[in-house]
RNA sequence: GCGCCAGUGGCUCAACGGAUAGAGCAUCGGACUUCUAAUCCGACGGUUGCAGGUUCGAUUCCUGCCUGGCGCACCA
């Protein structure tokens, strides 16, 4: 059971004798809803509950504080009980409860902090990134695909199933423009006399993916059909900007398991049937689709959107939306509960008609939209868009390519995903204290560095060499039974204390889609490490004492490691 | 005009409706003969955009206003 549970029931049952012996006259048992303190001078934890009751009560608050304290049950956690300012309950804990949570850390190792299923989630969807395969990913897609990852890593290890996936906007007009922009590419690099039409993709890239063709198969397309040239270079080009981004976004750590198509969406099974036309005939039925001037409207407005929806245009063709509908449609038909979209806040007139779509067929709340606002490129304080290689949008592998993998993270998980980010490049690429990711990255590293100077030379280059991991190695070091009674200094029990608000840390952090809360936390965690380092030594103290330390130590760097390894920042054993 | 997001020290950000609004950076002053100084300690710095309301208690919730970003297609 979690501390805050273990102090909730000893304070609930005393303002429960205390009601039934009569010394205070409440109707009903209020919670006694415990919480920590900002200020560990007013306690480890602390209630609240005799001030909010204070009114029905009809007394004073810090006598009613006194009647509970007075009812507290007898139990080894609560080693002070003190009441303060109007009349807080504050209780501070027993070393001993401290020390058990280094002993779960070490006992549980990665699974520390690991949380149940919340109730009513099965099967969480959460799609993110969805660049179009028209072009290199900017900036702000990194957003998305550093958010998106730490999300799925939070929310896993809070317990929930999550699929993550990408999805591809390969159908309609704009693949077929985006294949009409390299073949005038194409042939103007063949000395031919063609103009760029208007609403063309103009990046450089384009000409890449010509020149590509041009080195392969020459010019043997000069003379094909105009339609089957388009054709041919839009897959080319296609599948070019596909495996690019799939190939910058493993390089950045993440992991799809599914790549979808919207051209499936369209495709018939073997029973004549698409994601399209089951989707479209599921909403008809139930009388939310109808025509109107040529065109089929999805009835929106019934669910609340300020304007009906379009479908299939007059001129026969889908709209975007409808792959919206087909695509949210396919994804309950594959047995998601849960679906969870990343869009960049310039999406968020689009959310209220897609949440229409699921209420209409009958899942209200199954959709739920994360807005993240954007990205705004710095270098030393000067806005850029414009990259000085290409003279064109800086892309994000660009981004990663300057910045690095960590840096570039935990830069854009440092804020809430509803604060627009100011990334400065020059900032980022420090490295010095004014980049947290260094400061936790560095705690880490000095743990590593202890324990591999107490351990045996030859465990401790294998560790340099990578051929035993930290855990291995602590494993050797550390005994399970390793008596913690010596760790009461402060500094040990602020690193203690600080670990164990992990699992409640994590919890919050994936119910309320924020992963940024991991770096504020492992940013608390390695900076009470750095006091502990300056105030306590673990090397040359006696047995008893170093061993007790070492077994803190190592704890620390289990959650530090699991910290950084939640947002997708990797935990260095040297720096 | 309507809608979404936000406004907290010079800068970047915190704060389940709780206590004297906290950190980091920058600035200034200290600490390496000791397990990594990418570190630590201290000082300076605030009318939480403005005005009301709810509450024992508001940065947090409600209303109005101001400022900034974004969006309001039979485009994708």
């Amino acid at each position: 059971m979690e501390i805050r549970e273990q102090l909730e029931n000893l304070v609930n049952d005393a303002l429960k004798s205390a009601i039934e012996g009569g010394k205070l006259a409440l109707a009903e048992v209020p919670q006694a809803a415990m919480e920590r303190p900002r200020d560990t001078s007013n306690g480890d934890w602390a209630s609240t509950v005799a001030l909010r009751c204070a009114k029905q009560a009809k007394m004073n608050p810090r006598q009613i504080a006194q009647i509970i304290v007075d009812e507290l049950p007898e139990n080894d956690l609560v080693s002070q009980c003190e009441i303060a300012g109007a009349g807080f309950i504050n209780l501070t804990l027993a070393p001993a409860v401290f020390q058990g949570v280094a002993r779960c850390v070490r006992t549980e190792k990665d699974n520390f902090g690991k949380g149940e299923i919340p109730a009513g989630e099965s099967y969480v969807n959460l799609e993110y990134v969805s660049a179009n395969p028209t072009g290199p990913m900017h900036v702000g897609h990194g957003r998305w695909a550093t958010l998106g990852d730490a999300m799925a890593r939070v929310m896993r290890h809070a317990g929930y199933n999550v699929y993550e996936e990408f999805y591809i906007n390969d159908h309609g007009t704009q693949m077929d423009i985006f294949g009409t922009s390299v073949a005038v590419r194409y042939l103007q690099l063949l000395g031919h006399d063609v103009a760029l039409p208007e609403n063309s993709y103009g990046g450089g890239y384009v000409k890449d993916i010509a020149q590509g063709i041009i080195d392969r198969d020459g010019d043997t397309w000069v003379s094909a059909p105009e339609e089957e040239r388009m054709a041919a270079f839009r897959e080319i080009a296609y599948s070019e900007m596909l495996q690019n981004m799939e190939a910058t976004l493993a390089g950045f750590g993440n992991h799809f398991e599914c790549w979808f198509s919207e051209r499936s969406l369209y495709v018939a099974g073997p029973d004549g049937t698409s994601p399209v036309t089951r989707s479209l005939a599921s909403m008809r039925e139930k009388g939310f689709i109808y025509e109107e001037d040529g065109a089929t409207w999805f009835k929106s407005t019934a669910f609340g959107d300020e304007k009906d929806r379009v479908c299939i245009k007059e001129n026969g063709e889908y709209t975007y939306f409808m792959s919206d509908v087909a695509y949210h449609y396919d994804k309950l038909e594959r047995g998601f509960d849960h679906l969870i979209n990343i869009w960049g806040a310039d999406h968020h007139g689009y959310v209220k008609r897609c949440e229409a779509m699921l209420a209409a067929w009958d899942r209200p709340g199954a959709l739920e939209v994360v807005l993240g606002q954007l990205v705004n490129l710095y270098r030393d304080g000067e806005a850029v868009r414009m990259s000085k290689r290409t003279g064109e949008m800086v892309t994000f592998k660009e981004l990663i390519e300057e910045v690095g993998v960590d840096a570039t993270r935990y830069l854009m998980l440092s804020r809430s995903s509803d604060q627009p980010i100011d990334f400065d490049i020059e900032a980022a690429k420090k490295k010095d204290a004014s980049n947290p990711v260094y400061y936790v990255q560095y705690a880490h590293a000095r743990i590593c560095s202890i324990l591999r100077k107490v351990a045996p030379a030859d465990a401790a280059a294998a560790t340099l060499a990578g051929t035993m991991t930290m855990d291995a190695l602590a494993d050797q070091l550390i005994a399970v039974d390793t008596d913690l009674a010596r760790l009461t200094e402060p500094s040990e029990l602020a690193l203690m204390r600080t670990m164990s608000g992990f699992s409640e840390l994590v919890a919050a952090a994936a119910r309320d889609r924020a992963p940024f809360r991991l770096t504020h936390f492992a940013q608390d965690l390695a900076g009470t490490f750095h006091q502990f380092y300056t105030t306590c030594h673990v090397i040359g103290e006696d047995a008893e004492l170093q061993a007790a330390r070492l077994y803190l130590l190592d704890a620390t760097r289990i959650v530090l490691a699991k910290s950084l390894n939640l947002l997708g920042v990797s935990a260095p054993t040297e720096m």
